[in-house]
DNA sequence: TTATTATACGACATTGTGTAAATTAGTTGC
DNA sequence: GCAACTAATTTACACAATGTCGTATAATAA
C-alpha cells in the first residue's frame, strides 16, 4: 500500500503499519463484528492502550483507512488524466485503477469483497460518481443518456453502481480477467448507456 | 411489512415485532456498531434474556430479517411473473418491487441506504442476479450484451449492481421519482446494454 | 547530551455477553 | 372453564471488551 510518509516519527509509522496489517490479517479469519481492540493489539504485538493513541475506536480506524485508500486512487486518477487529454476513450484511467487494486488485492478483497465494510464501498462509489459527473460535463463526451430522455442523476448513479459492483464481483472471483481487459469491457458497457439512439 | 403469520404463538409474533420495531427505531438514531442487545431489549420493553430465546445474537437477527425481506420480494416476483407471460417489457415486475419498497421505505431506507448493512444489499443483489440470469435464458429476450462480445458474467454483474445501486440512491434521496417512472428508466437503461448493435 | 514524545504497563469502573435456574403469565385444546 | 403447554420474566453469575487513568521506559530529534 506504500503509505506516503511525510515527516512522521518512524515509531508512529511502524505502529500504524502493525495495526493495519494485523487488522487485515484478522479480517481474513473472522468477521468484523468479532474483532476487538484487544485482538488487534495482541496480533499487532502492541499494547492495547497504544491503539487508542492513534484511533478513537475501530470505526474511526476504518474511516481513516478509507481516507487513505481514496487518497491513493485520487493520485492515480490525477496522474493519468493530466497526462492524457484524450481522457480515457479506451479506458486507460480505469485500467490504471484496476491495476492498482490488483496489486493490493489482499487489502481490497477483504474490505470490499469478502467482508463488506460499507465505508469503503461508499467512499469508492462517491469517488466514481464524481468522476462520471465530471466527465459528463465535457462536450466531446456524450451527455449521459440524455438522448433517451433518462434523467442525468439516474444515469449517473446507474453507471457508478455498475462500475463498483463489477469490480467487487471481479475481486470476489479472484480477478478472472486482466485489469486491461475488464477496463475495456466496462468502457464498452458504459458508453452504451451514456451515448445512444444509434448513428 | 405484514409478517405472514402461520400458526405461531401470538406472544412470539408480538415479541419479534417489538424487537424488529425497536431495532429499526434505534438504527435511525445510532450506528449499528453501537446497538447492543441491552439497548434493543430496553427499547422493545422486553427482557434481555427474551432476545436470546429468538436470536443467537444481533448478527443472527439481521440474517433472519434479511431472509424475511427476500421472501416477501420473491412473493411479489412470483405473483407478477406468473400472471403476465409477456415478462416485463415495460418494467412491470420492477415497478411492483419498487412500490413494495416505497410502501416499507422506513425499513428499507435504514437497512439499505442510510446505514449500510451488507447482508441486506448482498441478498438483494444475489436475487437480482438470479432474475437477470433467468431472463437472459429466455430466447425472446436478447442475450446479454453478447452482440458486443462482452462476457455474460460481466454484463450480468454490471446490470445487477446498477439496479441495486440506483434503488439505494433513490431511497437515500427520499424517492424523488415514482416507482413506475423509475422502473421505466431502469428498463430503458438496462435494455440498452443487454441488447445492442441496433436494428 | 538533553528535551521530547511514543509506547508499555498495571489498574479501574463501566458496559455488554451468553447462559442457567426457578417463577410468572399467556395460549391452546379439551 | 380447566389442565398442559410454553413464552416471557426475574435474578444471578462468569467473563470479555471498552475507555481512561498515572507512571515508567524507550526511541527519536535538536
Amino acid at each position: 500500500m506504500s503509505t506516503t510518509s511525510s515527516r512522521l516519527d518512524p515509531r508512529v509509522l511502524r505502529t500504524r503499519q502493525l495495526i493495519r496489517d494485523a487488522f487485515i490479517d484478522l479480517l481474513q479469519e473472522v468477521e468484523l463484528e468479532k474483532i476487538s481492540v484487544n485482538r488487534i493489539a495482541e496480533r499487532a504485538t502492541i499494547n492495547r492502550v497504544t491503539f487508542y493513541l492513534h484511533y478513537k475506536d475501530i470505526q474511526d480506524m476504518l474511516e481513516k483507512m478509507a481516507d487513505d485508500m481514496i487518497q491513493e486512487i485520487k493520485v492515480i486518477l490525477g496522474e493519468v488524466s493530466s497526462r492524457s487529454a484524450a481522457m480515457d476513450k479506451d479506458g486507460t484511467v480505469m485500467s490504471k485503477v484496476l491495476e492498482h487494486i490488483a496489486a493490493n488485492s489482499k487489502f481490497y478483497k477483504v474490505l470490499l469483497a469478502s467482508k463488506r465494510i460499507p465505508v469503503f464501498t461508499d467512499r469508492l462509489t462517491q469517488l466514481m460518481l464524481e468522476v462520471i459527473t465530471a466527465r459528463a460535463r465535457h462536450p466531446e463526451l456524450a451527455p449521459p443518456a440524455a438522448a433517451l430522455g433518462v434523467p442525468v442523476d439516474i444515469a449517473v448513479w446507474y453507471g457508478s453502481s455498475a462500475f463498483i459492483g463489477t469490480i467487487v464481483w471481479w475481486l470476489r472471483n479472484d480477478m478472472p480477467y486482466t485489469p486491461q481487459y475488464l477496463a475495456k469491457q466496462l468502457a464498452l458497457l458504459f458508453r452504451m448507456h451514456q451515448n445512444t439512439t444509434g448513428p
